[in-house]
RNA sequence: CGAGGUGUGGCUCAGUUUGGUAGAGCGCUACGUUCGGGACGUAGAAGUCGCAGGUUCAAAUCCUGUCACCUCGACCA
């Protein structure tokens, strides 16, 4: 793809410090400002309202399989989170625990939730009694807290909006069957609504979910070749439900334990967006999520007509799409920059000499194309515009992964591949978790992503240890 | 948590070496002229120099501590 002229100059180019040019357009674009806690930010209108975006759209999907909202208490008496003793292992050390209320010690301590599943079994507890009362499929829209050493905006934060789902079943088939099916509602909100391919699988032991019997996970690859997790499904089998005295009585008259899931994905996908379909100009967002998706640039708008066309434009255009219309006095320049630094997906000029000849002009995001519209047919212009920007932004993040993504076939490759080349590496494993430490130190990072749901066979033998191998893996560094 | 870096009007930074009246560009406000890729003029507002101590006649500048952010590690479902 031809490098485009860099327009704007405030934000650091991705070439020159990815780092640096993540933090330019997350503030550039005002999705957040820092608030006086580390870790903790203030999510401003225009980034909270892609979140609203992605949060309605993965709620209708939610319900349409039967989920309810619910909502739990923000506190987890120490007790209660001790009851499962793989969780509390895997949580206790990042958590944030109060200790005092009203000025007195408590007797308790009380561990603000960094995850909920303690507090949906306590309360599944009690009204689970009977095969009839699964399944419970529940799931809530909520904030959490990790205590996180190192944070950035939207990929690492100690308090992140997520929504957590937590659903209980009759049967071990039925809850890995809802594990594997929330999956697939996962993949479908990151091709239809996000324009994002992530690499999907299975973690390994080693990077399952503390508590979970097995943990899937969305890894989808950033523009500079690192993969975030960006959304898991967990099955727990019983374990949870045995720890915490969960039973229904079953279609055999026989007391049973439910077998239960939990699946989350959370405003780290925001970061996603941004370093998946971001570049030199700033945001690039997808339409499906973009809180604007036109926006209206008069030129010369004082002139006799200019401004009353934008409107009623506007006006035409609202009944179908999110439309902004800036009647501001700032130059078009100006208005042509911030729009791009936000990701506006379709920029909509129309001026003076678009009037004489009843015409407009429309500008795609992704690629800068011009094109002169007449404004009979304008909404089905544009419907198709968004649609196609929508399929050069999934393609495009394809191309990407694929083109970052390599085969290694002995360690000497799997070495020169991670220190060389960006990207993720497919590599045979044997299974043993005492080859994801190695690898992971002798590399400097590079771990065990997933096991993809359709493997290759890339050789024989483990690309570390060089005994049988089990599975094909991905492995990358991540954020 | 370890190593390094940076904190000065809203933003980007100069000034710190050698202590002596707080600076620039952009942005902001008002008015006017402009308008197809970050327009221009005139006038104006805005900073106890991250915070807390200390040294000094005098601290943005020197010393100690602390906080935040950035980079690289460690840690991390």
């Amino acid at each position: 793809m031809a490098q485009q002229k860099k327009m704007v100059e405030s934000i650091t180019s991705m070439e020159e410090d990815f780092a640096q040019w993540y933090t330019d357009v997350v503030k550039k674009a005002q999705l957040m400002e820092y608030s006086s806690v580390k870790g903790c930010m203030v999510i401003e209108p225009y980034g909270y309202a892609i979140w609203e975006n992605i949060q309605k759209d993965m709620d209708a999907r939610f319900k349409k399989l039967g989920v309810e909202n619910v909502y739990m208490p923000l506190l987890i008496p120490e007790s209660l989170l001790q009851k499962e003793k793989d969780h509390i292992e895997g949580f206790a050390p990042e958590c944030a625990v109060v200790t005092q209320g009203g000025g007195e010690k408590l007797t308790e301590k009380l561990f603000i939730r960094p995850t909920s599943e303690v507090l949906f079994c306590e309360h599944y507890q009690k009204i689970i009694h009977s095969y009839r009362d699964l399944p419970k499929l529940y799931n809530q829209w909520c904030s959490v807290l990790r205590w996180e050493k190192t944070t950035r905006p939207f990929l690492r934060g100690m308090e992140f909006l997520w929504q957590e789902g937590h659903t209980m079943h009759e049967t071990a088939e039925e809850a890995q069957e809802f594990t594997l099916k929330m999956l697939r509602v996962y993949e479908d909100v990151y091709r239809d609504t996000l324009a994002i391919p992530p690499v999907v699988g299975r973690k390994t032991e080693k990077e399952k979910f503390a508590g979970a019997e097995a943990t899937y996970t969305l890894e989808p690859m950033m523009h500079n070749g690192v993969a975030l997790q960006g959304g898991t499904t967990h099955y727990f089998g019983d374990g949870f439900a045995k720890a915490f005295d969960i039973s229904f009585t079953g279609r055999d008259n026989a007391l049973q334990h439910p077998f239960q899931t939990s699946w989350g994905m959370s405003t780290r996908l925001i970061g996603a967006l941004i370093m998946v379909h971001g570049d030199d100009n700033g945001l690039v967002l997808p339409p499906k999520i973009a809180p604007v998706q036109v926006v209206i640039v008069p030129i010369a708008q004082h002139k006799g007509g200019v401004l009353e066309k934008a409107r009623e434009l506007a006006d035409r255009l609202q009944e179908k799409f999110r439309v902004k219309l800036d009647e501001s006095d700032n130059s078009p320049g100006w208005k042509f920059a911030q729009y791009e630094m936000q990701g506006v997906p379709l920029r909509l000029e129309i001026g003076p000499k678009d009037l004489e000849q009843g015409q407009c002009v429309l500008v795609r995001r992704d690629n800068r194309e011009k094109i002169f519209t007449s404004l009979d047919n304008l909404e089905e212009t544009v419907e198709s515009l968004l649609s196609s920007l929508h399929q050069n932004l999934y393609q495009r993040a394809l191309l990407n992964r694929d083109s970052k993504t390599f085969a290694a076939r002995n360690y000497e490759e799997f070495l020169d591949i991670s220190q060389n080349k960006p990207g993720f590496i497919k590599a045979m494993w044997c299974g043993d978790s005492a080859c994801e430490d190695r690898i992971k130190e002798e590399t400097g990072g590079v771990k065990s992503r997933c096991i993809p749901f359709e493997e290759e066979h890339l050789s024989d033998v483990c690309v570390c240890c060089g005994k049988p191998a089990r599975h094909m893996v991905y492995w990358g560094r991540q954020y």
